[in-house]
DNA sequence: ACTAAACAGGACTCATGCGATCCTATATGT
DNA sequence: ACATATAGGATCGCATGAGTCCTGTTTAGT
């Protein structure tokens, strides 16, 4: 179905929720409670968003997880990628070199751009625009449109 | 890393590779061969595709399979959705409402809207495209902007 | 100083679903 | 009639996603 992972899901949920609310610090426990999912994978999930530095930890009693940048300057496309990875539609669209059928890859190339134009979608649609309850249609006009004339 | 699965993957490669042949009819068999890949795969997403309605078969010696319509007319998205089923990058962007996190589903909203233009990035892309070899970037002129009033 | 609260990091288990195969039935050209 | 194809379904193994747990380390408050 081209779907995002379920864990995926969860962390945009959290960092989601962590917009809504401007208080500085906000357990794993908490958030867990709000978004009513269990807390070790919240934990979890806290742990990569903080190594990939889209949130901020602060420790001992009092402490918790914030948003590291404003809920406008961080993208969907960033919380995917704190999870899953760079997006990559198709495992040669990376480059690995692991495919099977190496013959004809104007393929690859093609699924590389492919992917690209997904990735733009993606990094079009920031935290706050979830939280905004209005996000209508993407807005594309924000393309880097770098059509390279190869 | 929001990939496509390898099957899918599969089935873009045997429809390019029928685009590129004119001939009217190609054996799954031969199609295995070419891109050396599993026959008993191959046939099994060549089935899948024909009752998807993108290829046309004809049974009995001579017989294989043909592009159901012109390669120009027949988008990357609907091999993915013929394979995978319909884009959706959440569980809850389908609308079955098992969703855990029913609590605020403005989220829910815009993941459908998300997909929806990942969806319109895929449809941009036919498989003449992936033969013509030059895909430089997606051209997203052809936006179905319907930014409903609600 | 001591204790409780909270994050950090990793190992481990379990289930889902992808990927691959096989078998039988049906159609068609020689 | 026979060889060559597709049609459809059932089955099987395994990779990976998803969830849990354990052990440390840091920090605030008393």
């Amino acid at each position: 179905m081209l779907r995002i992972a379920k864990l995926t899901d969860y962390a945009t949920g959290l960092m989601t929720q962590m917009a809504h609310q401007p208080e500085r610090w906000v357990s794993a426990q908490q958030l867990a409670l709000e978004l009513n999912l269990p807390a070790p994978t919240v934990a979890r999930l806290l742990k990569q968003l903080g190594r990939a530095g889209l949130v901020v930890s602060q420790r001992g009693k009092g402490g918790g997880y914030g948003l590291a940048r404003p809920a406008r300057e961080i993208s969907v496309a960033e919380v995917i990628a704190a999870i899953e990875g760079p997006v990559a539609l198709t495992e040669c669209a990376l480059g690995d070199g692991r495919c099977s059928l190496e013959r004809d890859c104007a393929t690859r190339a093609n699924w590389r751009v492919i992917s690209q134009a997904v990735q733009v979608a993606l990094e079009a649609v920031s935290l706050a625009d979830m939280t905004a309850q209005r996000l209508h249609a993407i807005q594309f006009s924000s393309l880097h449109h770098q059509p390279r004339k190869a």
